[in-house]
DNA sequence: CTAGCATTCAATTAATTACTTGAATAGATT
DNA sequence: AATCTATTCAAGTAATTAATTGAATGCTAG
């Protein structure tokens, strides 16, 4: 019957993207890559899989579409393959922080801070940008904050944020942001902050997204090597 | 490190949803879904599978976040869980049509007609409709049709189309559509329509699409049974 | 053109998943 | 209370997937 295996067909090929999906070192791959595009081994350095799983990973990401790859020199280097890919991620993030209640608990269970500590949406920070009252902190590691960053935000990673603290003003408001929405890095940094007597708040989601809505970005220029 | 179990607890969390998304079978359960509460066994019935085996990808939907079941009487009734969810199925359609060569292959193979028959999008849609242009025609089962529909669409389920065709006025454009934008009913009933002499256009999405828009939908009311 | 490096491939093992079959459960109907 | 019906549970088999290890490939730079 033409019309069953037509949609049968077509129903194996979506499933594809799901099982590239349904696996969590994918997840965190993609997450990392939806910061700008790494190297095979920068990848596995980020993570804890070896090379050659994350090589095997990542094509697997490949193969369902999610990922493209290009060689330059002796690296190869994985790029996420269009922002209707962010968006699927965004989409992923939200059914599951809506529909199961384990991630609402394993947030809880892990940051002691109230009402997941008062998250700005980005209309709301380039608002407050504009008029100067806002000091943006990316908070991700100098080389995702190198590859593209919130247009006028500072970089402080996370680990050296307690050392340079010197470099906020504390008279100004601070929004931190990282690498998404449920991304540690900015809960702990808002926390930290506030413990020192800064006023502080989280970004409601992460570079990606603030990157695919359009808004505005500027990347740290690289001379070649 | 309370970050790296964090982490990965989330991605584990996360990973359950794209395990979900992983099976075909189930992504074809999702789209009847979509369209309307059903009960396992009607579920059962659509598809090619047993009614245990649907009620254990029911279950792992569940459990997944993504459906939510009731009992009604006799019968257990599964619903998607919200709009996010379709959302989500509408962003997994997209990224695999545009990323995996193989779905546009598939389309090309299974339907001869030229440039995927010419989709009008809800919007315009809607504008034809209030000039009286247009006629609406759902192409779905009574079933689903009965569940909800655009409003003021004609309910002629595709397989009985060549026998009403009296019932669709040969002076008015046409738009036929069904369950989503990948489904073949409403790719069918153009062709056949075009062949027919009418003016046949296909809907770009289906029903769940424009019900999550928020456009007009109206249902046939069910007296208690 | 050889040595070194990053990535991929291939083979293996352990774990997970899909589906089938038949029994069990929990409500509704008689 | 007994029976019927829709769904779920449980056990088993076949198939798929994740991760490890070590070898192979294909560039690059000396």
């Amino acid at each position: 019957m033409r019309a069953n295996t037509f949609k049968s067909d077509l129903f194996s090929q979506f499933a594809r993207v799901g099982k590239a999906l349904s696996n969590p070192n994918r997840l965190e791959l993609l997450e990392f890559l939806a910061q700008g595009a790494r190297s095979v081994e920068s990848l596995a350095n980020s993570t804890s899989l070896s090379v050659a799983n994350t090589s095997q990973h990542l094509q697997h990401l490949r193969q369902a579409g999610l990922v493209t790859s290009q060689k330059k020199g002796l690296k190869v280097y994985y790029s996420i393959s269009g922002d209707d890919v962010i968006h699927l991620l965004d989409s992923l993030r939200d059914v599951a922080e809506r529909h199961i209640s384990d991630v609402d608990k394993i947030v809880t269970t892990y940051l002691t801070a109230k009402d997941h500590l008062d998250p700005i949406p980005a209309t709301e920070l380039l608002k407050r940008v504009k008029q100067d009252l806002v000091t943006v902190l990316d908070v991700r590691p100098k080389e995702e904050y190198d590859a593209g960053h919130v247009r006028g935000a500072i970089n402080i990673p996370i680990e050296e944020l307690e050392q340079h603290l010197q470099q906020l003003d504390p008279a100004q408001e601070i929004v931190a942001y990282c690498r998404g929405p449920h991304c540690i890095l900015a809960f702990d940094a808002v926390e930290q902050l506030r413990k020192k007597g800064f006023q502080a708040h989280r970004l409601e989601k992460g570079y990606p997204e603030w990157k695919v809505a359009g808004l505005p970005i500027e990347k740290t220029i690289s001379t070649t090597h």
